[in-house]
DNA sequence: AGAGGTTACGCAAACGGTTTCGTGTTAATA
DNA sequence: TATTAACACGAAACCGTTTGCGTAACCTCT
């Protein structure tokens, strides 16, 4: 077993000093050109590599980025991610993940652990659970200590931090126009419990391209569904009461569920009833028929998460003159089959 | 901004020195009382936590764990890691996850970049490319360096280390069986290029179950897709130029993909032809109709992969007697609407 | 009162680097 | 020959902890 070597080792074997033997290896003006040769052969031979621990613990930077996000097996989580940790390695960042499981509790417990020295900076989308108790406690702490934060997509307008998100009330008007420039008369909305912000904004475009429309609202139209643990009789019930030719919802998976239940009542999609969901995930494009979607640009998202994280730690501490942005992403309508 | 305080500040501001901070709040008996006390409540006050990285360096072990996987957006690799988030964090660990997104190159980079201090142990999944090149130079040195490394799922014979696969060869044999025993008399198997060694078990089962049954084998029956940039008309052909009533797929995506074409081209499933996917995927819970398929428990798998490294990892150097195990986990076949 | 034992704390090394500053040697200059 | 600058290198501090060991002060017992 060939253990790590050091700088010590080096600096023993060749009977110099361990600053001679870290200067050679930087290519310092001040060692000669023969130490420095010896030396540089001499840990190339080895394959020296400095330990990423002593040079954090000097720096006091880590280069590595913390990500806390609700879930992991979800498609729009992993794509943001992806762009993350694409950015992150290009410049040089390990990312850590820790995954809040829509828990307050482990959301608090995993930024308390990367807090202390693990990391340089933390990219967060807010769990359920945060969302609903709007206790946002943990997050201050953090960037009360000069952490630097970024929050995407579940974000909350409390923090002070940057952001990223998307045009959620944009695009939304622009799916349920669509859907009245289909015809539909009777357009219902299929969304979360009230308290995640996306779920609101995405109902604040349905409801204003209605009313920009002339339509009256009805709330018999609106259909809000846990976010974990539906039941197929929830939305069957619905379907069965409610008289509707087009549906907006707010995710992949109420759309796909919707569909197949619509599907199973004999509704033909898109003849007799239009559905668009909100994530370009793997199942809108492989159901049958394929699902027109509002694709969200997570790997965009992502990459640009991560570059305001890291402008943000690379910036010198004083410059921060507490002038957060919010960077917005223009989310797209991506038409199939699922709407005429 | 109130930053980190440390030991010295503690130290500083109470008047003692350094270590008797450090003894006081582990609870030394070598420290008075009111020193302890006074000490303790300091710390409660400003909300001490030590330094991870300082204690890393002391230590020699980072509590971070290093997860290298071909891909993020991918339902069976994000259970797995779901599994070792989970073990981890139960047992104080950190997850740096690196992608290598099938790339040999990306692999060696991200490996090299944490085996520098910055992780105990590696769980990783190969790529495409390091089991198409056959080159496991990047592990070998990694394990040489007494850095545990547990494989799962795509693995080679060749590196000695802890490994987590499933049963391939006996589900396919299973899968295959089922389909035998529906009276399904041209069975195909739809699989990747050769050099995954998964898709090469696999096939033994689909080869071994043929056999035992006493049927010929045709290469005809058999479709060697690529891994990436996979078009209709691959599928297309082999549906129209094959007589075939019953396919098992290496992958979900190509079960999903067999299903859209074939059923586009009027067969009815599972009618006139049966399909059994692996990879219990959102996709197979959610098309129609829903798709047969191989659970490979992905959460167990990374759960179990955790166990074997961090035991690696806790137990003293000298008691790694060398003596490394392979955990197989029994995949189970998920009947659905896909066959009868 | 002196020996011996506690008690309660501090010193310093160590982990593996980086970096500032000091210094001995040599060669160039006056 | 004495002065000095350039060169090449080493000592030591520092990042934040932990921990073995030394020791001053006090106590107890004879």
């Amino acid at each position: 077993m060939k253990k790590k070597i050091t700088l010590k080792h080096i600096a023993k074997e060749l009977e110099v000093s361990i600053s001679t033997v870290s200067k050679a290896l930087k290519n310092s003006e001040e060692i000669g050109r023969d130490t420095k040769e010896k030396v540089q052969a001499f840990a190339k031979l080895y394959n020296y590599k400095p330990n990423n621990i002593a040079i954090s613990l000097k720096n006091k930077r880590t280069k590595n980025i913390g990500v806390v996000i609700p879930d992991i097996v979800h498609h729009f989580f992993t794509t943001v991610f992806r762009g993350i940790e694409k950015y992150a390695n290009k410049q040089g960042y390990n990312v850590i993940v820790c995954v809040s499981d829509e828990s307050f509790d482990k959301e608090v417990i995993n930024m308390e652990m990367l807090a202390n020295g693990s990391i340089d900076g933390f990219i967060m989308s807010l769990s359920a659970e945060t969302q609903q108790k709007q206790d946002f406690n943990h997050l201050k702490e953090v960037t009360e200590q000069g952490i630097p934060l970024v929050l995407f997509d579940r974000v909350s307008d409390e923090i002070e931090c940057d952001k990223v998100v998307i045009n959620d009330t944009e695009v939304a008007y622009q799916a349920v126009n669509k859907l009245i420039d289909e015809g539909r008369k009777k357009i219902a909305l299929v969304t979360t419990e009230h308290y995640f912000n996306v779920s609101n904004h995405r109902a604040d475009g349905y409801i204003r391209a209605l009313t920009d429309a002339g339509r009256k609202l009805d709330d018999k139209l609106i259909l809000k569904l846990p976010y974990k643990g539906i039941e197929d009789y929830m939305i069957e019930d619905f379907i069965n009461t409610t008289d509707l030719d087009g549906i907006l919802c707010v995710n992949e998976l109420f759309a796909i569920l919707c569909m197949r239940l619509a599907q199973k009542k004999g509704f033909r999609i898109p003849e007799d009833l239009s559905i668009i969901g909100f994530t370009n995930g793997i199942l809108s494009r492989y159901c049958t028929p394929t699902l027109t979607t509002v694709a969200q640009h997570g790997e965009k998202m992502g990459e640009i998460a991560a570059q305001m994280l890291i402008d943000r730690v690379e910036s010198e501490i004083d410059e921060q003159e507490e002038t957060y942005r919010t960077e917005i992403i223009e989310a797209t309508l991506i038409e199939r089959e699922s709407t005429k």
